[in-house]
DNA sequence: CTGTTCACGATTGTCAGACAATCTGACAAC
DNA sequence: GTTGTCAGATTGTCTGACAATCGTGAACAG
């Protein structure tokens, strides 16, 4: 290293974040949505909300085009942009998608990168801790979602990765649905230290099944709450 | 049903496409990009572009958008966005994905509808046609991957589709780039061929293995000509 | 002659305001 | 009961504008 650079890595924990408007704008109704302040359904007037954002009516717009794309929100031609309806249909295809994704990561555990195991053992860890203190609704549900998405990060693969990330949104945003009134988050913590447990033990095809079993029971549970609201 | 809904089935065939400039001019974009004559890297000047094209700064922008959420385009805070450019290492990332993916789709060849098999089927045949009838360049590619989306719809996922479909066309993206001046097709029927034979025999696991085969030499092929050109 | 500094043009990010097209709902007409 | 019409609301799109930022080349110091 030359004498400079080592003098600028010496701010290597800076870093600025470089967010346009449009960014925190979709930052800000992404977590509205999954905090529940917006019901499913709820059309997103542009007028209404650019101006309680303080916003200009483009820069809206094309926040809502990001929200769009991640399938939290729904377009509908001159009807405007409304907070996404997850119907069974869609749950089960949801559930479909991230069983093929967090399957594939599964399956790769043995070549994976002693990072990205890492990464797995540490997203379960922050998890049981959070269930052991007793953490937030809010925290739990999503502190148990990376745990999934660390298992598609044992490809490897940026890409599948972003696309389990737009998988889980549209989950979180069923569960914010679904939990809107009761916040009732189940300790699932012993389902996947059982699968921890058998991917260091190398047994990999139970934990393929372990997984699937885990998923389908998840599927139906959602499905279910989300019939009698 | 009662009456009146048997009444507007009646109109069932019936489809008004209803597209708004912003697509028209994102599916222009695209053709541009997929046809070569965007080279990769090439920045896409607003003002410049929303003249040529005869629409709006906003509008054009929110096709932009578009674009770069696709993967065909990469913004570059304050400098714009520009033709993406594929490296080895995204070539790469794209083929797990895409691996991934299509693996899926074989792995569920027994289970899945009659419909989704007769889709790979005739995606195939469509190919082998255009290969026997010597039909363009363009077209050979896009029926080519168009088998390859077919295997993913085996999943029944539209979801995992619209991936699939995502991913290939940066797929698509990086071949253009690759033969903008030398396009040649080689023929990969036989491939394909042996691969429906196998699904057909209930060799999944042979058929599996055929793919992942296939689509590493796709993969050694494109990363291949990309570091020479 | 070489390297640095600075001002300028170009481009993006964002805003304000406006207009036509379309949707919604209600009410009148047949 | 179906159809036609109208007013209000909302979206889709356009025009024009401005500040912040970037890249470039010229002026300048060494």
């Amino acid at each position: 290293m030359h004498p400079a650079a080592s003098s600028t890595d010496a701010f290597g924990s800076l870093s600025l974040e470089h967010s346009s408007t449009v960014d925190r704008v979709a930052e800000e109704l992404r977590r509205a949505v999954f905090e529940g302040e917006l019901e499913s359904g709820t059309p997103l007037r542009e007028v209404a909300l650019a101006e309680s954002l303080g916003v200009s009516r483009p820069t809206l717009r094309e926040a809502l085009a990001l929200l769009v794309a991640e399938g939290l929100a729904t377009r509908e031609p001159n009807r405007g942009v409304s907070v996404a309806r997850p119907d069974p249909d869609s749950v089960r295809d949801v559930s479909t998608a991230r069983a093929v994704l967090e399957t594939a990561g599964v399956r790769t555990w043995p070549h994976a990168s002693e990072e990205a195991r890492e990464a797995v053992r540490r997203a379960l860890g922050d998890y049981e801790r959070a269930v052991a203190e007793h953490a937030s609704y809010q925290e739990l549900n999503q502190r148990h979602l990376a745990i999934h998405l660390s298992l598609v990060g044992l490809t490897g693969s940026p890409r599948l990765v972003s696309m389990a990330e737009s998988i889980v949104a549209e989950l979180r945003l069923a569960l914010a649905q679904i939990d809107r009134v009761r916040r009732n988050a189940r300790s699932q913590a012993g389902s996947h230290h059982h699968l921890l447990d058998l991917l260091e033990a190398g047994e990999i095809d139970a934990a393929v099944d372990e997984l699937g079993e885990h998923l389908h029971g998840a599927e139906d549970a959602i499905i279910e709450r989300l019939d009698l609201g």
